[in-house]
DNA sequence: TGTACATCAGTGAACGCGCGTTCACTGATGTAC
DNA sequence: TGTACATCAGTGAACGCGCGTTCACTGATGTAC
């Protein structure tokens, strides 16, 4: 057993990464339910058993594409927020919300794999949380920083008649969520970015799969307008 | 050609709703991209070929199929809304926002048909819009009423730092929206509306996909909670 | 450094399935005179 | 009312495809002595 990586090793990566781009590449004519092993094989000039050399079934490969498209999509919201960190919580938020957008556009059949119909018959292993959850906590994560500088409103709460108190599951749910993701963020703001969160997701979900067609259509000045709806709504005080 | 219907007439109506209750019963169990028009047949005891009588491919099956079930979740906001006419705007809005939720539990796979990921290949005829657009249309009508009657806000302009303008071409399509569906109602507030639609179907959506196994599980809470709280954005003052 | 053995990638055939759609046909139902 | 003809539902075979997975195998790469 060496350090250097043998040629075998370097083969097996290389091709492992193959199959995975070819299928991503499939899914686009497809979709997930009818992604074909046989199709892949014959696409990269395999026989269609060489792949269970690599994966052990169908599902496997599906698994290993969903986990690589939540590390995307999330690496993609990260960098984004990242890229504004000097500009403030409110540029961070809004920044990742079309980070988001942007990425779903750029990889619509591989959104779909996420955000979409589950694909009959498959259940996703407990290996794909962790990766599931970049994008809610990057989203989350200046919500966290405005509040803890202090610097989060709650402006529905204040204006309305009778302001609405968290139902006692939804407070604890809340809790266990900040505990996770935001240690000390009160429960009424994660709440509140929850529903933001929703939102923005009905939002580019119905975009990508043509809720919008004919009436919102571009949805480029409702996506901008909406995101900046929200983070008032969550309290993100212009930076 | 009599009025009454014939022997033959009344069978073709059955075994064409039958053909598609069977459809919907096999959406369940393997998704609207894997439909099978065998399966379908061999479930009624016929011959695949004798499907071809009542619809002329899969594609038209499934766009029949789309229909039905526009139309049947579109009907059950209808008659939730109807049934609380009395009680005012933001029950009608609250009980049409239930109904969608409801109907969505009820049918997972009809409305993951309808609002999941498009299947592939398959492009829906304009024929179902009208269908599609009975909820959307169900939604705005408290709001008009709510509108029309002077008991709408606007909670968020008024209180934050500095109110958002709509921009032009959003504000172009709302007025568009609103001639079609709630002639008179101002642009603001049909924007408002349709960041709640796209909230609420995000919300309902991510419930039903998964997205909320661990976090949000059981959603009633939360559901409820945006539900009121989107209601509140919309300006739907308490009746 | 050279050789023997173990590991592993990829092959090709096979198993046992599935599918949508077409077509010539039989036999029942409906219609016009 | 009875008969001849037209319409239509459903059959069964066929066309030409597709699929995931298993298995015994060949031959190349890697490892230990």
């Amino acid at each position: 057993m060496t350090a250097i990586r043998t040629a075998r090793e370097r083969a097996r990566a290389e091709l492992t990464d193959e199959i995975k781009s070819t299928a991503r590449r499939q899914l686009a004519e497809t979709g997930a339910g009818q992604l074909s092993l046989r199709a892949i094989a014959r696409e990269l000039g395999m026989v269609s058993s060489a792949l269970y050399r690599y994966f052990p079934s169908r599902d496997d490969l599906l698994t290993a594409l969903i986990i690589d498209a939540y590390d995307a999509i999330g690496a993609a919201v990260e960098a984004a927020s990242d890229a504004v960190r000097a500009d403030g919580p409110r540029a961070r938020w809004t920044a990742a919300c079309r980070a988001v957008r942007t990425w779903a556009r750029q990889h619509p059949h591989e959104y779909a794999l996420l955000y979409g119909t589950p694909v009959p018959g498959y259940r996703a292993p407990q290996d794909t949380v962790a990766s599931a959850m970049r994008v809610p906590a990057a989203l989350l994560r200046p919500v966290h920083d405005a509040f803890d500088a202090d610097r989060l409103r709650s402006p529905l709460a204040s204006s309305l008649p009778a302001p609405h108190d968290l139902p006692s599951r939804l407070t604890d749910q809340a809790h266990e969520i900040a505990a996770v993701l935001a240690p000390g963020l009160s429960e009424d703001a994660v709440a509140r970015a929850l529903i933001a969160w929703t939102q923005l997701f009905g939002m580019v979900t119905f975009e990508l799969f043509g809720q919008f067609t004919g009436g919102i259509d571009p949805a480029d000045e409702f996506f901008e307008h909406a995101m900046e709806q929200m983070a008032d709504y969550v309290g993100l005080l212009p930076d």
